[in-house]
DNA sequence: TGGAATTAGTGTAAACTGTACACTAGCTTT
DNA sequence: AAAGCTAGTGTACAGTTTACACTAATTCCA
């Protein structure tokens, strides 16, 4: 197999995309350049991957070398390997992003962590290389996702409450959502479970506490359940005889 | 950049998944191995990048030299990068798949080329490498994709009927449609260019035969429209103020 | 040449899903 | 105790999906 190393000897990396949700607003960790090119510029996290690693786990190592996280909600997004996108050679890009908790961040010790700052995405401009289009890319493919799987409670808190989540989607659909059709949609996934507890410290009526049932989650899937977020637990009404489906 | 080469100095490659449809089943173009490893077994066409090519440019590539066509729909699913993935060394794949219009094909005098062969999607069994892996993930998107946009058109004969439309469907939805429901909806996206020709040869009643308006369907994705196949052009019927997205 | 065989083509009603919309409840602050 | 703030809740209408069965047009064959 020596034609193996004539025809691709280049530079093979992953970038690990990593949103977080605070004060009402989707963030993106970025990492400040500290050496050319694209000195002084915002770029996303990324590494190359090691010769005996797999792309999730040079990926994983990314996150984990930046935030100290583990287990964490991955997914691999798109490969990016136009022949100029890197000036000083080729490079390919395995684009993953992680969904992580900012509460549970803590600042690494590490040199490149300590470059890293949250941004706001709908702010995020003029990023080094291709890593616009990257992070557009990987927004996009979180905003299908979000519509499909329930995935947002990968980045709240364990307790939360419905207009956290609700702000959560809205922050990532960029849209609005009606409040009672959002409380209704939701609820009716039975996915949430209700913690019979409420918020302290607001000024103001404190809402109702939730945390998302993993478990029922996790068993829906191992069923073969598809899980759209549409798919509502419907108690057996009328069980009309269904012979076909049906497009859409 | 020396440190480029040291990191990762393996073969990259990309693998080129070609659909077609032909007698009411989606096929893939398969290629006989002849050479170890897998000797014999059969595989989805791929090859290494050139160091200055871009990763579409390759896909496009190893779709021209089998099949002569150019000019194709052309998507990228999922990069392959296991470290015993192949055993000879480690190979990086990024899965693309093709639609092709069958008709259209015509063996290449290529070697490579006289090794390859329509089977039916449902049928494959045994693979090469992780190919029936990756043939399953560019399976699962084209479902995805079919749902979502009309491409099914790139995998029909300029003209067709909406019962060889149909068939296309539930070939690669793996399901049954309901006709008249096909037709509705299938209709309503006005996408459709009523050729006003009936099919010949035929020992039966003989249908209708359409062309897709690309142009119209261009026209909207230049206007930005997402274009899901849900979406009906309706006449403007009771415009009532909507003031909020919702989910879903 | 007429009837059998075969596929094309067509509409409607019911169920379900999505959307618009406004008031009361409960807590804090002053 | 009133003002300010956010939580929480139901209903009606519009739109979409689904189930379902007969007539129409052509060829084939006896």
């Amino acid at each position: 197999m020596n034609e193996f190393n004539e025809y691709f000897k280049s530079a093979f990396t992953v970038d690990n995309i990593i949103f977080g949700f605070d004060e009402g607003d989707l963030k993106v960790l970025l990492i400040n350049r500290g050496e050319e090119p694209y000195k002084g510029k915002w770029a996303l996290p990324g590494y190359f991957v090691y010769p005996n690693e797999d792309l999730d786990t040079a990926a994983k190592r990314v996150l984990e070398e930046l935030t100290g996280l583990q287990n964490v909600y991955l997914e691999q997004v798109r490969t990016f390997g136009a022949v100029s996108r890197h000036p000083f050679g080729r490079v390919i890009t395995v684009a993953y992003f992680s969904l992580i908790k900012i509460s549970h961040y803590n600042i690494q010790p590490s040199s490149i962590a300590k470059k890293a700052k949250w941004h706001s995405v709908s702010q995020v401009e003029d990023l080094a290389f291709d890593h616009k289009e990257i992070l557009g890319a990987c927004f996009n493919r979180l905003k299908w996702l979000v519509r499909s799987r329930p995935v947002g409670f990968e980045l709240l808190p364990p307790k939360f409450t419905l207009t956290e989540l609700q702000h959560l989607y809205e922050a990532i659909l960029e849209t609005e959502l009606d409040k009672r059709n959002f409380r209704k949609k939701i609820l009716s996934m039975n996915l949430l479970i209700d913690l019979d507890e409420t918020q302290e410290g607001v000024a103001h009526r404190p809402a109702r506490l939730y945390k998302f049932d993993k478990e029922k989650y996790e068993k829906f899937l191992a069923e073969g359940f598809s899980f759209e977020l549409k798919e509502s637990k419907k108690k057996e009404k009328k069980p009309r005889k269904k012979v076909r489906a049906n497009l859409a």
